[in-house]
RNA sequence: GCGGAAUUGGUGAAGUGGUUAACACGGCGGAUUGUGGUUCCGUUAUGCAUCGGUUCGAUCCCGAUAUUCCGCC
């Protein structure tokens, strides 16, 4: 079955909701962490569990290239490949376009993309329909349609020429989608220009989708163009579908997407950054390689997560001095932990009719530092 | 005891009679938003064993001292 959205309460703007997918139903406004290459990196599903996440983000373009989509079919598709059953949305291949295509003029044609494989250089290219293929192949719960993720700054010539093909890619790709158990979602695109985003917006809702993404943010941009770009486009999304913000994860553009009423977010920051020693905490983001935790020995957090029961700043800073990849791992935990224990409060809030005060609350905290 | 060689930052080291002493590691700090797992950026020797001398000018040339290493008795 498709996925379902309800809309149970809404706070202002902020919205709380039940997301229905075939793997399980989840509350919203949520975070999914992203799972690139069928794992979220050095987590196992037991431990994205325990965080009490749900859903989580895999790639079309990187799957494609390794290990193949007909591997991952064969395994049984990728819930049984990777043993993980809660929910799976894949992501099209569209960052790729913006991240991997190296002239953006002569690589992104009406057609497809052409890339360069950054794993051996071989020639690809790929197209809307391409895809949808390979996502149905991955069998993933929620499929996003390809398109282009949009840089900034950008003219306002290429940011209507990419947004108007990224209609039409979605047009295609839906013209091919036929997995009945497979959702799809349409990516809002338009740049920086408001009438851009309103026009993609309301182009794309017209197609018809399972869901709706906000894309091209968080690219380079300053906060302010970031939400404005959000208000220009949520504004003309439907009410009883999900609204997903592509590519956002720093804690105070969750609550700001959550003000202006985005349900999903997914992003790589707490897992890279926790690769990096950079921990979430409730009073702002700190380096646990800083030689003041040296004989730290008490948690990261105030926190319920596995890493902040069991281990000090002091044990983590040692093992990311010393290189070893356990700080990684248990930073990861907590990381995701942070984000996935934020949105459970902002529900909490919402339903109590107090985000805003949530928000200003949470922000103050984590700036005062 | 005699002869020879060496001595540059926390470490391995390059280098020159004339502004700011290369590079690497380490240290310290920063970055990171639809992945960068080992990434990227900044910073880190007011000083070249010590004391004298030559010179307009010495880490570089000369002498003494100290330390280390290698030979010979």
């Amino acid at each position: 079955m498709k996925i379902k959205y309800e809309l149970l309460k809404n706070d202002g703007k902020a919205r709380f909701g039940k997301l229905i997918t075939n793997h399980g139903t989840f509350e919203t406004p949520m975070f999914m962490p992203v799972g690139t290459l069928a794992n979220v990196k050095m987590l196992t599903p037991e431990e994205l569990k325990e965080a009490h996440s749900a859903v989580i983000l895999s790639n079309t373009y990187h799957l494609w290239l390794r290990p193949g989509e007909d591997i991952v079919a064969k395994a049984g598709g990728l819930h049984k490949f990777m043993n993980y059953d809660g929910p799976i949305l894949t992501d099209s291949g569209g960052f790729q376009v913006f991240s991997l295509a190296k002239n953006k003029e002569k690589d992104i044609t009406e057609e497809g993309v052409y890339f360069k494989s950054h794993i051996d250089g071989r020639p690809l290219f790929l197209t809307p329909e391409k895809s949808i293929e390979i996502q149905n192949k991955l069998d993933s719960d929620i499929a996003m349609s390809f398109d282009e993720c949009i840089p900034y700054p950008v003219s306002y010539e290429y940011a209507k020429k990419s947004t108007e093909r990224t209609l039409r890619w979605a047009k295609r790709g839906k013209m091919v989608f036929n997995n009945e158990n497979q959702s799809l979602f349409g990516i809002v695109q338009g740049g920086e220009y408001s009438d851009l985003r309103k026009k993609s917006a309301i182009e794309t809702v017209k197609l018809g989708f399972d869901g709706y993404s906000i894309g091209g943010t968080s690219v380079g941009e300053d906060k302010e163009t970031m939400y404005k770009m959000i208000d220009d486009a949520i504004e003309y999304l439907p009410l009883d579908r999900p609204r997903y913000l592509m590519g956002v994860g720093d804690p105070i553009d969750l609550l700001e997407g959550i003000e202006r009423g985005v349900d999903m977010f997914d992003c790589v920051l707490p897992t890279r950054l926790a690769r990096h020693a950079n921990a979430f905490t409730y009073h702002g983001k700190i380096n646990l390689r800083n030689a003041k935790y040296k004989e730290d020995f008490t948690p990261i957090d105030e926190c319920d997560c596995y890493t902040c029961k069991y281990y000090t700043k002091a044990y983590l800073r040692h093992l990311f001095v010393a290189n070893e990849g356990l700080g990684g791992r248990l930073l990861s935990i907590h990381n995701i932990r942070f984000l996935i224990r934020m949105m459970e409060n902002a529900r909490e809030a919402i339903k109590e009719d107090r985000f805003l005060e949530y928000k200003e609350d949470f922000i103050k905290k984590y700036l005062d530092f």
